[in-house]
RNA sequence: GGCGGCGUAGCUCAAUCCGGUUAGAGCACGCGGCUCAUAUCCGCGGAGUUGUAGGUUCGAAUCCUACCGCCGCCA
């Protein structure tokens, strides 16, 4: 039986209004997930999401709104929960580092890796920046003595932490890097990540002191201290699967089949702590996650999509305004996976028009309304039995679609992956205009041609809506339902599905053109 | 400063690892055709000094060197 699989996005840090860029991710995420729920069963995936919602930078923005820490997140995670609902990411867990049972498994790690002389506590003195929440050394900053980010005087402050070895895990890591080329997709990111590894590394601080920061989780060994966020964060890819399947089968059976889709800004993070976190807490060297799938920036009209510049805005609205499937069948088209990809409404406007209104719109609405029209919607040959030379691209086309969709899919090429499927639009559209249906229609002796094209062109149709599911989930849908296919039906191979004698619906315009130039 | 990535048509990309017809698609633009279809679709066309300059080679977008521009990581 095929190995099981587990995908996360990143815990986002909920101090922020979920934007297009972290929908981006959700969504690339839910689409690889979707893919492997088809080519694995849906009971073999599992597919997390969830808010980080402890640290400072929490309780300060809390306290701005005059909110408690958990009422502000409270507000916040719901807001990320319902976009992703907003946009029909179909995540099994939404985990927030809130919830009791993610807290008391932190807990539970943090013993654990103490146990093993993991953690130890250390007198520290550092130049601490109160903005930043972090100790630097005095060489990253401002004239020895001012903090980069916000040029702020450092304060020289000592005290007691608890510290996590992973300095003595790094040279395992980055072995494990060498030894699986592709843990780090795409691999340009591999080197950056060795680099990272090259150089001796701190140890990680992982507590605060309560006098300072009481939003967070308390170490079980030392009631004086919570644990720094970060760690805190990472567990949340485990804390609530391993709770509900079991900590020993999940860790066993399920986690080493992880693929953790994050933004190349959080790269260091995953490769310098992460996987030593893990080690430190008892899992094996064959039991770290699988791939680590980065992708880059999502820019908005060229330029960073940042809250300063005001050019954030909620990723459900372009589901309002757009229909749904857009925004992703945007993004996923549009971007090459791990490298930076720009969004901006006048583009994604011209996408709809020429790629979802003219060829997948149209195509649909065009074979439906021959079929309503010249046969009442009822299937009346077989599709593909008699194949002429007119024939082949459709045979040859829409039988290597969901072999090539599948291959590219899984190496995240998601827009090589729809330009595979659009040339096949393509070829359906030259197909009926080779044929000419609509001529052969007004000749009462062509009717089994006619009733043949249709066959084949509706069978093609059908295979679209299989293959497009993942990227395009409800539109699949609201084509299979035209079609008046099953998921059982939708599913077969091309030329073995559609009867003589189905019937189907009279079409519905999927993607009314778009005649405005702004949004 | 060190390391790495990127640079191909107006735009988004392919071909680069492993050198091999005339560097390909789509969008946009222009012309023609069709009328089943959401003014859609089909055909044809113009469009490139592959960032620059050298080098290796029978042959370079591809390999090598230097430089330019943008970006990232490290210091």
């Amino acid at each position: 039986m095929a190995d099981p699989i587990h995908i996360t996005t990143a815990i986002f840090y909920c101090n922020g209004t979920p934007h297009v860029g972290s929908a981006y991710e959700a969504l690339a995420a839910d689409v690889f997930a979707r893919h492997q729920r088809r080519k694995l069963g849906a009971d073999r995936v599992s597919f997390l999401s969830g808010t980080d919602e402890h640290g400072d930078k929490i309780r300060r923005a809390a306290a701005a709104e005059g909110l408690a820490p958990k009422a502000y997140t409270d507000k916040m995670s719901a807001l990320f929960r319902e976009a992703w609902q907003g946009l029909n990411v179909s995540v099994d867990y939404f985990v927030r580092t809130t919830d009791p049972e993610h807290e008391q498994f932190v807990q539970q790690m943090l013993l654990e890796s103490k146990r093993r002389g993991n953690i130890d506590l250390r007198d520290y003195e550092g130049l601490y920046c109160v903005g930043c929440e972090r100790f630097y050394t005095e060489k990253e900053l401002i004239d020895g003595q001012r903090c980069p980010t916000h040029n702020t005087q450092v304060e020289l402050i000592s005290e007691s932490n608890y510290f996590l070895k992973i300095d003595q895990y790094r040279e395992q890591v980055r072995r494990h890097i060498l030894d699986h080329p592709d843990f780090i997709r795409p691999e340009r990111y591999r080197n950056e990540a060795l680099n990272m590894l090259a150089e001796p590394i701190s140890d990680l601080c992982i507590s605060r002191p309560k006098s300072r920061l009481e939003w967070g989780i308390e170490l079980p060994f030392d009631d004086r201290y919570v644990t720094y966020v970060w760690y805190d964060a990472f567990w949340a890819y485990v804390s609530e699967p391993a709770r509900r399947l079991g900590f020993d089968r999940f860790k066993r059976d399920i986690w080493p089949h992880t693929h953790h889709f994050i933004g190349k800004d959080i790269l260091k993070t995953h490769v310098v702590y992460w996987p030593a976190m893990l080690l430190a807490a008892g899992f094996g060297a064959d039991q770290l996650f699988k791939h680590l799938n980065v992708h880059g920036w999502l820019n908005f009209g060229g330029a960073r999509m940042s809250k300063s510049s005001g050019n954030v805005r909620d990723p459900v609205s372009y589901e309002r305004a757009f229909g749904p499937d857009v925004l992703r069948y945007f993004v996923m088209r549009e971007t090459v996976y791990g490298l930076d990809g720009d969004f901006s409404e006048e583009r994604l406007i011209q996408r709809y028009n020429a790629d979802l209104a003219n060829d997948l719109g149209n195509l649909v609405s065009r074979v439906l309304s021959m079929a309503q029209r010249y046969f009442g919607g009822e299937v009346t040959a077989e599709p593909m039995t008699i194949r002429g030379a007119a024939e082949e691209p459709l045979h040859t086309g829409f039988t290597e679609m969901a072999r090539e969709v599948r291959d590219l899919t899984e190496e995240l090429q998601f827009n090589r992956a729809l330009e595979r499927l659009w040339m096949r639009l393509d070829v359906a559209n030259k197909y009926i205009v080779e044929t000419s249906p609509f001529t052969l229609a007004k000749d009462p002796a062509q009717k089994n041609r006619v009733a043949e094209i249709l066959a084949n062109l509706l069978e093609s149709l059908r295979v679209v809506a299989d293959v497009l599911e993942p990227f395009m989930p409800v539109t699949a849908r609201r084509i299979a339902e035209m079609l008046n296919v099953d998921d059982e039906l939708l599913r077969r191979p091309f030329g073995e599905g559609l009867k003589p004698g189905h019937r189907v619906k009279p079409p519905v315009a999927l993607f009314p053109r778009i005649e405005r130039t702004g949004a």
